[in-house]
DNA sequence: CTGTTAGCGCTTTCAT
DNA sequence: ATGAAAGCGCTAACAG
């Protein structure tokens, strides 16, 4: 098993042209036979794929991207992968980019909106067929370069604004409105609200707006209100209830910014001996899983949030070029009824 | 406003040559500009940065990687990404990479060899620097590709077996002794195991298998045990308790294969009266803040998955080609006491 | 400090 | 059904 010394120490990477030459036929041929594309004999098909298995080749997508100016690339740029909304998101997203062939790459702003700048310029780098990103609050270097690149842009979430190209989401005005209009049918009359950091989490203040409108119609006000300064988390619900529960006049319901906050506050009240919607009632957003699974079912709003990934990807894959005016596309959002309020 | 018949009407994106021309310099000028290599005089360096902000100028990186065989790229095959635990490892992951300037790329394998297998085929052929991924269960063909393609590879989470190239991670099996010797030395003695399907979770399986050794070394076996066959979550860890505890010899510890199978089952106890420890005690593993924030805060293991993903990009990063023999990282875990158990 | 030349590995014409 | 030539947009290697 000894090594001759004219034996190839480290053969490079096999190439097209090295699969050309075991089988016999040109660099070309054997670029139609791997990409399924124009008429191939029998016979030559099979001993090129011969060939290939042969050789373990390998195609170079970069170099069949930059020779073809298709990349079957589509740039995803997400505030938080960390945040189960934004995985299920991507999973959506994942789920129709898959089967027409596409490839998503994914970059992450933590909630900034510089950050998503860079990100959005590092991934066009990469010459995407497409681009997916969250929200419309971009700056305008965003803006610009979204602009001249002229590829697709879809704007997730929300649909409360006017988009670039298309808006695939849920209002979450109207979803704040909605959360109003069904915990005042169920009697309700002393709101408060516990929420996390509005800088960064723009739809958690429209639902807020949605929801004191709604109450301002109805000649109501919040009687009590907290906001933490960082992000979103169980232990920041839990804490933040208990803070609002031992000062000021007592509310008859508390609307969480989303269903992390509110498992916390669900939380604080096991400890604090109270049952969820006979002492006070809960109310979250999202419709996680770990809300359905406390013993009392978390009352939420269910925001479809696979669904918008995978209408997004979609509506890019079906149309690859921009077209002259821009859509929206509704996903919805259920109220889930749940056992706290 | 009237668009003349001469107007340029779909302006091609701007390329080297652009930036080049206007600037009255070389390609090759602009190029070393943009990547800051090279002696660049102020002047010239001013007037290509000029032009570049001018055109809009955003450099081919396919183009680039190709010609200059560097792609930047490091590939990350994950089983899922909705997955916290995951999630956190990739946010580990960029960390490391950003500053390096690697661009992170994702496949998904859905806890499935032969997706695997295709994920790493697919991120292959984007020629990446390095790649990462999860465990040591490959298909022959995974191995082949990646042994062919030279470049390095973290195999993460686990280090019980022998790496193509590094591990990062903990020894599952050893966190599992460690969780009986703990569990044994606060006085319980009638285990119970709640656990969710093996097959795709192979570290779960070692870790049952390091706490039933441990156990049998003292004479013990368990007194119950139960495993659904999908997926861990809240939902199946309440359910599939309370099945445990309503049929057979009652336990008085329960270990859970991980957080989310065990905060499922410390609901079910809320729901049915139960006070963990006092009544029955209550054993996770992952550490997931959720744990931390429930009423009494779940005994469980710290994982270090952020920090697993971190050493393992880093690690890649440092060393570009790869090291003749194969090394282990141990990331370590530690015992959380918390109140359950 | 700047430029010239020659490709990277593939795919697009356009022939045959 | 197959191939030859040209080139995608950039950078390495060598001048000068």
């Amino acid at each position: 098993m000894s090594a001759g010394r004219d034996a190839p120490p480290q053969r490079a990477l096999p190439v097209l042209a090295d699969v050309a030459r075991l089988s016999g036929v040109s660099e070309i041929t054997v670029s139609r036979v791997i990409r399924n594309k124009g008429p191939i004999s029998d016979k030559t098909r099979e001993r090129v794929l011969h060939a290939v298995a042969e050789t373990g080749y390998v195609p170079n997508r970069l170099a069949g991207a930059l020779a073809s100016a298709d990349s079957m690339l589509v740039g995803v740029v997400l505030p938080s992968v960390t945040n189960i909304v934004f995985a299920d998101v991507l999973r959506g997203i994942h789920e129709a980019l898959a089967p027409a062939g596409y490839q998503p790459v994914v970059g992450v702003t933590g909630y900034d909106a510089d950050e998503e700048e860079r990100a959005v310029r590092s991934l066009l780098a990469w010459q995407p067929a497409a681009i997916i990103l969250a929200g419309f609050e971009h700056t305008e270097a965003t803006r610009r370069m979204l602009a001249a690149s002229r590829i697709r842009v879809a704007e997730i979430m929300d649909i409360d604004a006017t988009p670039i190209d298309v808006a695939v989401g849920l209002s979450h005005r109207s979803a704040g409105r909605d959360i109003a209009r069904y915990l005042l049918s169920r009697g309700y009359r002393r709101f408060g609200y516990v929420g996390h950091d509005w800088d960064s989490d723009h739809r958690a203040r429209l639902r807020f707006e949605g929801l004191t409108e709604e109450l301002a119609a109805q000649g109501l006000a919040l009687v009590a209100e907290r906001r933490i300064a960082g992000p979103s988390s169980t232990l920041a619900g839990r804490e933040t209830l208990a803070g609002v529960l031992a000062t000021g006049e007592r509310p008859d319901v508390v609307v969480f910014s989303n269903d992390d906050m509110a498992v916390g506050g669900y939380f604080h009240c096991l400890a604090a001996g109270l049952v969820p919607r006979h002492d006070i009632g809960l109310f979250g957003f999202n419709g996680l899983e770990i809300g359905a699974a406390l013993p009392l079912r978390l009352s939420t709003v269910r925001s479809n949030r696979f669904l918008i990934g995978k209408l997004a990807a979609e509506a890019l894959v079906a149309r690859p070029d921009r077209p002259a005016d821009t859509a929206i596309i509704n996903t919805g959002y259920e109220i889930e009824a749940g056992e706290t309020a």
